[in-house]
DNA sequence: AAAAAAAGTTAGGCATACCTTACTTTCACG
DNA sequence: CGTGAAAGTAAGGTATGCCTAACTTTTTTT
């Protein structure tokens, strides 16, 4: 069991910021911390200090910023939920990128482990399951707009849907 | 455009009990409000202050609460909100009660309204289009288990949801 | 290598949102 | 009707998380 539980959402945020500029550029720099996270220089050492303090960042004054293994698996275990929110908000949901990041951003601290595997699996299960899949979210896409089409029209999507399996 | 975007999430949350509490016993009490958000009886009279200075509940100390018009409003979006989570937690995730509730909860003050209303739709979506329903559901949940199952089992899935919309 | 610019830190402030303890009001019942 | 328990409030404390302004360190530029 991972306790982690006990970190505030921003302090999340941090790690998540943290692990994206390392990716980018093998270390994260304090300014660019500040920047993508929509704060000022000053609020960031506060914050390296706690994540320091937690152990959970390699953090020296006036030196780089780097993950320590601890902090690692947390920034990944968050960006792994921030991705799949994303995916589902964008291409099950069909909201715009910009939006679905936004709202994948947000929810992402308040998923649990449980929920997040399931919906995974759902994220899966949409992609693969014969009766969903691409062109039903496409269906979804042109229901929101107009609700549920006339009934031969579903019994036709039907019918190639059923085909298609049968292939 | 309700500008109640200024609402902290433990403010939402405040409103959200105490519409509950109304619906319950007419007027709210500040102790079953402490009681609900599990927080301790003096920390909800600052809460109840500030709510009051906002225009969103009636306040007298020492007297009973109601929301007001502007309250009652952002009370009901917030318990939609979190009913809609809650329905697709539990009826199409197939989390258990109690879980799909705790998360509802925890989400509920992410969703924007754009996102609420794709959420929506998908729920009615996956009720009303005859490639998803209640059976695809448990489909979902067979294969959250053990995955998607031979070939054959699908066919004969899709076969039945093609004879269904025929009738 | 010195000065200027950029990056980083420190210190002090503010708002939220809890807590606890002590005090006040209300209400119910004897 | 008056008193004690329950409900409510007030005051003061803690932690988070942001801000600004002033200061220090580092880096760049000439």
């Amino acid at each position: 069991m991972t306790e982690y539980s006990a970190l505030s959402e921003s302090l999340e945020d941090y790690l998540e910021v943290i692990l994206s500029l390392e990716k980018a550029s093998r270390v994260a720099r304090a300014k660019d911390i500040a920047e993508k996270m929509g704060v000022k220089r000053g609020s960031v050492t506060g914050a390296l200090q706690n994540l320091a303090q937690k152990g959970l960042i390699h953090y020296e004054p006036y030196s780089f910023i780097t993950l320590t293994e601890a902090g690692k698996k947390i920034a990944h275990e968050i960006t792994r939920r921030h991705g799949i929110l994303l995916e589902f908000f964008a291409d099950i949901l069909r909201l715009d990128l910009k939006r679905a990041d936004s709202v994948a951003c947000r929810l992402e601290h308040g998923m649990d482990r449980e929920s997040m595997d399931r919906l995974i699996g759902f994220v899966q299960f949409v992609n693969q399951c014969p009766r969903a899949g691409k062109d039903w979210s496409t269906r979804f896409q042109e229901f929101c707009g107009k609700g549920l089409p006339e009934k031969e029209v579903c019994q036709d999507c039907l019918a190639q849907c059923h085909a298609r399996v049968q292939e």
